[in-house]
RNA sequence: GGGCGUAUAGCUCAGUUGGCUAGAGCGUUACAUUGACAUUGUAAAGGUCUCAGGUUCAAGUCCUGAUACGCCCACCA
């Protein structure tokens, strides 16, 4: 053996080797129990990021089921991640001088298919490198043929259960990227505009946004206002920019009658809340606003002009027609922001598909509730019933060319709409064959919401039933919401079982310091070049020392190079034990103190049983503090001291002893760091042998 | 505004149902060793465990309150 652990002479090889023999292509067998973990699969639009070394947990808990005997399956896919793709491609076009527009849906579509493509094959490979016990024979990707032919049954099954519906409501909608939003892809951020104050018939009214004036179809005042009751249920005429109109006065609880003049115009078309009055009251909507945010055909000389502009000219003409009372400047409130571009967030009317929630919510919670699913660490519990009971329906189309599309057709006759894998070959209603097809896509979340479970039927029905429910489901808590959720809810409305038994939250890696991570602070890590510069092995167990489990972890050098002296130090171990397991035997051999031999298979015993309680309770960074110190400063530092002259001297019990113990040690720590582990197996044992290999493993 | 979380050594973090003379990694200091390992060993320095009350024989650990920071949700015309 070499004096030191040099991970690049072992990596590449022992993942050749690993995935030759085999060991983690999951099959049905029912000797054993099985043990299943869906990979959430990783965006197919760039690079691994370090998010995705916290993967590591899954492979820990692949890995450990593997040595204890059971039947693993860790199921590779990849996710095609529609409006992120979209969006990424479509800069790299604006690179080029281009966009989305010089082409056409399907030359766009295998354009970005073909980008996709590259990067399935570059995202692999990283995920190979760290070491990760994928199931490399079975990959899945989310527009593959059969997932999508399961995530049309999904949407014909709702449908006609009436929980999928269309509708013509307000959504968030990004000018820039032409599509709507789901509600928490839009992030809420402070900034300073101006109030308008606006004499607004008999009131007063004030306004942030005044150009949505021309779309106002009411005025609403709080029910129990003692200044404005003679109004309510009158209409009322205002003077605007282009003249004069009129709306009703409505009696609303939403409205607060201390802000302000306890007086607000209501414009349903360009604001949710506006909205949901509007629905209660019964007032029209009106959209002024296109999707290309300018301001549409009902606005006079106004057409045209982008909404910021507009606000500008609004406010400068109110205030010649003496309608303006006067501007607030720098008044500071809070703005949607879209989550990928940054663009203003436009309310905007749209038809589009959504999700009635409620009921999926409700039989999600239940499960949750009755510990169906159980939450690691388990403040997640009551986080994810707070969050299913805010649950709001969800609109799952998007504008985008790159997804899933929709199988809705449109009979223009009869105008009704019909949902089908395929084009109709006649209309139900009208026997014509008069279709168009919904132009959208599905929310990439509705597809991945159905992950578990479609991704093992296309494996077939006896392998589906054997590893669904799957056993984790094991991601950042970041994503407990718009995934893990959605996932307990399709699943059992698909199913009718819960798609996983246990949820693994991790939290965030964030730099040295602590700090998130992002490209304009410059502090991004690849973990690729950690794992060259100090291996796999430290890249992963750095993720896991310290730290307890769903804490956010610092990727930081000085960590990593502590575990690289780690699995050196195993090694030497190794080293060691096998020079003088190559001396062997001699009669004349040092006697040993047999208490001392004692005491370390005790130590062993306790180190043993408390890491097969942690290990149990997913408590992965205390099973490894615990091999570390054993190892290190136990067996190495005192027991090896201890027993070195014995050893070496040809002592063949205490070879044995430290030889038992170290090898029991070394499938513990396999989990945690599988390249130096196997590399010493190999060492002892040969090349073509394996600490995976069941029969290598007795004790664990 | 609602919810959750965190405050422990210079830095990054552990500390399971209260028993701690409070630990680890990195860093610092001294010494040792090229004898499995300098990716090493031995030892040392360094903490009123954010603050104020309370429960208890006993509190970093439980309760109440305060302060600071972080996250999630709702979203103000």
């Amino acid at each position: 053996m070499d004096s030191k652990f040099v991970p690049t002479l072992y990596e590449e090889k022992l993942n050749d080797f690993w995935v030759k023999r085999g060991f983690f292509e999951g099959k049905v067998d029912k000797a054993k129990k099985p043990f299943s973990i869906i990979l959430p699969p990783p965006n197919a639009n760039g690079s691994l990021h370090t998010g995705h070394a916290m993967f590591v947990f899954e492979d820990i808990l692949i890995r450990y089921n593997k040595l204890i005997g059971n039947e693993v399956l860790w199921l590779l896919g990849l996710d095609h991640a529609g409006t992120e793709t979209q969006f990424v491609f479509e800069k790299q076009l604006n690179k080029q001088g281009k966009s989305r527009y010089d082409f056409d849906r399907e030359t766009l579509f295998k354009m970005i298919w073909d980008f996709v493509m590259e990067n399935k094959g570059t995202i692999k490979s990283q995920l190979k490198r760290l070491g990760f016990a994928l199931d490399w024979s079975k990959e899945k990707f989310t527009m593959d043929p059969e997932i999508v032919k399961v995530v049309y049954r999904t949407f014909k099954d709702l449908y006609d259960k009436k929980l999928v519906y269309r509708a013509y409501r307000l959504v968030n909608y990004c000018t820039k990227d032409g599509t709507s939003y789901s509600d928490y892809e839009v992030n809420y951020e402070e900034e300073a505009g101006s109030l308008y104050y606006l004499k607004y018939g008999p009131f007063e009214v004030a306004t942030t946004r005044p150009e949505t004036i021309f779309g106002d179809t009411g005025v609403a005042v709080h029910p129990n206002d003692k200044r404005y009751q003679e109004w309510i249920g009158k209409e009322v005429e205002i003077q605007g920019p282009i003249g004069p109109f009129k709306v009703r006065v409505v009696a609303d609880e939403a409205v607060d009658p201390k802000f302000g003049t306890g007086v607000v115009k209501i414009t349903p078309a360009h604001d949710f809340t506006d909205y949901e009055i509007s629905q209660r009251q019964n007032l029209p909507l009106k959209q002024v606003i296109d999707f290309r945010g300018k301001l549409n055909e009902l606005t006079g000389q106004y057409t045209g002009l982008n909404v910021k502009d507009a606000r500008v000219k609004v406010g400068e003409d109110l205030k010649a027609k003496g309608l303006l009372i006067k501007i607030k400047e720098d008044y500071s409130h809070r703005v949607g922001k879209c989550y990928k571009c940054g663009r203003t967030i436009e309310p905007l009317p749209k038809e589009q598909w959504f999700v009635k929630i409620k009921p999926l919510a409700d039989s999600a919670k239940e499960l949750i509730e009755k510990d169906e699913v159980k939450f690691y660490p388990k403040k997640y519990k009551r986080q994810a019933i707070q969050l299913l009971d805010k649950y709001i329906d969800w609109n799952i189309s998007r504008q985008t060319v790159w997804g899933i599309r929709i199988p809705a057709y449109f009979c223009k006759s009869t105008k009704q709409w019909f949902i089908s894998p395929e084009k109709p070959s006649s209309c139900e209603l009208c026997d014509k064959n008069d279709f168009v097809q919904d132009e959208d896509t599905f929310d990439t979340w509705f597809s991945s919401g159905q992950w578990p479970f479609a991704t093992l039927e296309t494996e077939g029905n006896e392998f589906y039933e054997y590893f669904y429910p799957t056993s984790v489901m094991e991601t950042g808590h970041d994503i407990l919401r718009p995934w893990v959720l959605r996932m307990i809810m399709l699943g059992s409305f698909a199913t009718g079982k819960t798609p996983f038994k246990t949820v693994f939250l991790h939290g965030m890696v964030r730099d040295k310091k602590g700090q998130k991570m992002s490209k304009s602070k410059g502090n991004v890590i690849n973990p690729l070049e950690m794992v060259d510069k100090f291996g796999a092995d430290a890249v992963r167990a750095s993720l896991v020392f310290g730290i307890k489990e769903g804490a956010d972890v610092p990727l930081a050098d000085d960590r990593v190079i502590a575990m690289r002296n780690f699995a050196n130090k195993v090694w030497n171990m190794g080293r060691f034990i096998k020079i003088n397991d190559e001396n062997s035997l001699k009669k004349d051999a040092a006697q040993v103190d047999s208490k001392v031999l004692t005491q370390l298979k005790k130590e062993f015993e306790q180190e043993k049983k408390s890491y097969q309680k942690y290990m149990k309770n997913y408590q992965f960074s205390k099973a490894f503090d615990l091999i570390y110190h054993f190892l290190w400063h136990s067996f190495a530092d005192i027991y090896i001291e201890k027993l070195k002259e014995p050893l070496q001297s040809g002592n063949i019990e205490v070879l044995n002893l430290l030889k038992e113990l170290y090898f029991e040690n070394l499938k513990l720590l396999h989990p945690y760091m599988p390249f130096v582990t196997e590399a010493i197996w190999q060492e002892f044992h040969g090349t073509d042998t394996s600490i995976l290999e069941v029969t290598a493993v007795k004790t664990i």
